[in-house]
DNA sequence: TTCATTTACTTCAGACTTGAAGTAGTTTGC
DNA sequence: GCAAACTACTTCAAGTCTGAAGTAAATGAA
């Protein structure tokens, strides 16, 4: 099964593409990242996983139960413990036991959680809009559709 | 300076889209990562970092100074001393003071690392072939152009 | 009913990450 | 030639992350 270098078969082409896209997709990953991340302990000393934490309580009035942000994140469940327990001492959010059922902890934003995620997350989209300044919109529609088939692979093919 | 909704200007398809872009970039960036460290924790016992600092060691026979190897993964430097340990102590790199400069300490791969980086950077070009499957190349081709872009502004207005 | 299973959450160990501080060697300016 | 500045590396604290183990509550099957 010969594969001749000066005549890339259409196999290769696919493999040396998809590499090129993950290594480029994981240096933007970083730099968009790290952008972030200093924005938002020095505007507002608190860390991109606080503020996705945050971010998810805020579309539900009602809070959430811990289970539920892990999977909102999909992240693992031990991993929000802590990060919660920081927002609660800080006053952002508020645990409470739920009576339905004797084991779930709802966690909701307080008035000054709800107010210090309204001033984070219209920073956090300004500063998207201009790091990814030379993506038009055209240019990132196109990205996104295929970001949402490729999701939908990764969702179904999981691990 | 009405902005009605009904009526997007084309700053707002921008912020929209953009936004929607890095939305989705996190997930992919998740999911992908995710499985790759999964796989190589289960079938070579290492993560994702340690396979990082190996890979790009096997850029240069010679090997890299620490900090070479920092700025190569646009990672802090008080990162890859531990990594580097953990590689020593199972004699995948090993580390000797350069003569030039009594500061530098120089990292190279054993021989057995070598042998090592071979076996994982294959299992990892299969996993990104299939994991990255819905994209075909022309697809591929067409983001790595844009996020060249993107990388180029991301680079130089730096944070 | 009761015992096994499942689910919700916490805790822990091990690894990674940044940023800051500390040590030691090198380079530069005067 | 020597002090100041810089560079290479390590160490540390605080936070994040996974995966595994542990506790407690709810569910389901015999």
């Amino acid at each position: 099964m010969p594969r001749p270098t000066a005549n890339p078969t259409h196999t290769d082409r696919d493999a040396t593409q998809r590499m090129r896209f993950w290594l480029r997709h994981m240096k933007v990953s970083r730099l968009i990242e790290n952008a972030l991340r200093s924005r938002l302990k020095a505007e507002f000393a608190t860390t991109l996983p606080r503020f996705d934490v945050m971010t998810a309580l805020g579309k539900y009035d009602e809070g959430l139960i811990m289970s539920a942000i892990s999977s909102e994140l999909k992240t693992a469940a031990g991993n929000v413990t802590p990060i919660v327990d920081r927002l609660e001492k800080d006053g952002l959010v508020t645990r409470h036991k739920t009576p339905e059922d004797g084991r779930a902890t709802r966690v909701a934003l307080t008035p000054a959680g709800r107010d210090a995620l309204a001033l984070q997350s219209a920073a956090v989209q300004d500063w998207i809009y201009d790091l990814a300044a030379p993506l038009d919109a055209d240019q990132a529609a196109m990205i996104n559709d295929l970001f949402d088939g490729l999701l939908t692979h990764l969702q179904t093919a999981p691990d």
